[in-house]
DNA sequence: TCGTTACATTCAAGATACCGAATATGATGC
DNA sequence: GCATCATATTCGGTATCTTGAATGTAACGA
């Protein structure tokens, strides 16, 4: 009956919310934004060690939040559905933040620092391919 | 400089998240909705023990997402912001689950096996129900 | 004042998450 | 094949969360 129900209910609610509940884990899921990222740009990004940004990844796509595509060497990360974005800033501005805080930080693309294809504006396209 | 603003960014935005990332907790701000509970009612509603509603409710407090009043022997939560639910709901929609169902559970204004005033505001006897 | 009702708090055990270190795998270039 | 780069996985100590049990406290009625 509803006893059931809304215990029932409540554990599928809580489950992408108890995925992504966790600074580390937001912090990758802006900076993947709404486009790609391989591990390296996280890196860059982040300023975090490469091991520790796979498991998080790893506990990511197993909570089936994220989709991996591998091209060469890289790996690039993306959100398997953009709207938990739409979740994320939901909770920014729960905690007084504004949409602008949050989306601020989702729209990088490239990094300096990150050397991967996507991230170099580099002069090199026919050897890269 | 962006090293910092997206950690500490994150840690704010997965603070409320952190906090309601749980079914109980979740089936709790369910159960109180739009409205206000006391402790028996939600007793009723989840068919938990006392204690163990306590205990989240003093969480959920903690977490500044509740608030309380006092009306005699009875304690009414309510929900500090409203807009949690809509988090809830964006929770809800990404499990597949739809508006409507978690609206279903969040309307319970009353329910017959809580005796508090706002559950049995009348002189309505037993045999009634 | 004493008992009851409604709720709050503390305690502890088991489960689980976090995070660093070390190591493994898979793709590319020579 | 071998070396290297990008990423994945395993392992283990520490910390935190979950949940039940027991107990404490505030308000009301007799």
């Amino acid at each position: 009956m509803k006893n059931q129900d809304i215990s029932q209910i409540s554990e599928q609610i809580a489950a992408p919310l108890t995925a992504i509940a966790s600074p580390p884990r937001v912090a990758i899921l802006l900076a993947i934004g709404r486009g790609e990222a391989c591990v390296c740009h996280l890196e860059a990004v982040l300023g975090w060690r490469q091991a520790y940004i796979s498991q998080h990844l790893m506990f990511l796509r197993k909570a089936d939040i994220l989709a991996d595509r591998r091209e060469g060497r890289y790996v690039y990360y993306r959100l398997k559905n953009a709207s938990l974005l739409d979740l994320i800033t939901a909770a920014a501005s729960l905690s007084g933040l504004s949409a602008e805080t949050v989306s601020a930080l989702t729209n990088t693309q490239t990094h300096p620092a990150c050397e991967c294809p996507h991230c170099t504006p580099a002069f090199i396209p026919a050897a890269s391919l």
